[in-house]
DNA sequence: GATCTATTACGATACTGTATCGTATCTATA
DNA sequence: TATAGATACGATACAGTATCGTAATAGATC
């Protein structure tokens, strides 16, 4: 599948470790050829090799972090040569970058009927894509990297996470539009606790229970307390 | 802009691979030596030493992930040289293994009067450590790692994780027992989704609000529906 | 239309420089 | 005399580049 969205910033010669916020929220990748289909004479590129490489590199980089993720392995293994790599990333960095902006959240918003049933038809679908091979390593490694590579958890946040947390919070709204939820809470709040209980798990236990997601919607959902719940006395004590 | 390649053990010569559950929990280091005090001939070990390596190995592996602890810079940093850590630790893996279990939870746990209050302080504690330096991104390398070290993800759940599950499951408990929650809640649940909150957040946005320890306890306290929960109709819709 | 030419992509390979991990050898110290 | 420690080294892996010959395309010329 030809992908079409990345046009060309003129050329970058690696410059996004300071030109921080510049293309964060620009396209994908800063390489220095169009490599356009309209573009005049010589060879063309082959696009599918282009997606071969960031799927391997992709793989790469979850499976063994950014550290082991080698150019050498992965031209290797796209059976391609490394200048290919380098005609269209300009560094290591860069095509991590690309790799984890190729990423894209492919699950359809649920509409199960009830506010209760979207929400764990959509916690089902983040934990199958948690469990995938080394979907919680890539976790580790945007998160691992912060200090030294910022972008790749940046664009982690653009292309899955604020999409997912998107979807939370449309059924969440329209739940409180329904007036099947109290006024005073905040939405990003409960997403975080939805989704975050996964994480917590994982990192506890690598291993998510059959019940999970809808536990863990009924726990938010109805709460714990036995006590009818009196909104109003937020403070706690210190 | 230094660049650093990041080498990782193509094998590991040391032996922890296959020992798996051998020294997961014995104490912190195997080393070859001894290194008692009372023992015998020759020049006795400085105990600083490792004390300082621990911890200077431990700093780089939470800033710069596994790839970049490289043991020349752990030496220098220490003012140690190399053969002064290989005679204690056989390998990076195992000096990096060593770093991670000398780690130890040394938040008190908290007695504030009231369950929530006891939540809230619990979580207030968590939230300083996340937030302390690298103390995502070292999240973030055991969990990277997990593949290919998966002791760094073992020792780092039994030290840190496991206890601080467990000071949480206390408060819980005891607030069963004293029937302020609902009997049916699983509480290694409600604690995934307490913690899983703060995890959920900083994936989303690296800062953690103020409030964000007692709005969570709030929810999860109360819940987020305006009906009087029924706790029998559990199973939800497919 | 057929052929030539300019232009670009690509594979293969070798290479430079460097950053490591782990060790061998030597000296100092208790 | 056995051990701690330092200096130096070997081996290797890696990022990134350079070169050379070839494949594939567009446009100009015949």
């Amino acid at each position: 599948m030809v992908k079409k969205s990345q046009t060309l910033p003129p050329k970058s010669p690696a410059k996004w470790t300071q030109a921080d916020g510049e293309f964060l929220h620009g396209t994908v990748p800063p390489r220095p050829l169009p490599a356009v289909e309209d573009r005049g004479p010589g060879r063309p590129r082959n696009m599918d090799t282009e997606r071969r490489i960031l799927e391997l590199a992709l793989q790469m980089l979850a499976s063994g972090g950014y550290g082991r993720m080698s150019l050498d392995a992965v031209a290797a293994e796209a059976r391609v040569s490394k200048p290919t790599i380098y005609r269209r990333w300009v560094s290591k960095a860069d095509l991590a970058t690309a790799a984890v902006g190729s990423l894209q959240l492919a699950e359809p918003p649920a509409h199960t009927g009830t506010t209760v049933g979207d929400l764990i038809m959509t916690l089902e679908n983040f934990n199958r894509s948690l469990l995938r091979p080394n979907g919680m390593s890539l976790i580790g490694t945007v998160l691992a990297e912060e200090d030294h590579t910022p972008e790749l958890l940046n664009l982690f946040r653009e292309r899955l996470v604020v999409p997912r947390r998107a979807m939370l919070r449309a059924i969440l709204e329209r739940a409180r539009d329904r007036k099947e939820l109290r006024q005073d809470v905040n939405l990003d709040y409960v997403a975080s606790a939805l989704v975050g209980a996964f994480y917590a798990r994982y990192l506890a236990a690598s291993k998510i229970p059959q019940n999970f997601p809808s536990e863990i919607v009924q726990i938010i959902w109805d709460g714990i307390s036995t006590t009818k719940p009196k909104r109003k006395s937020r403070r706690t004590p210190k």
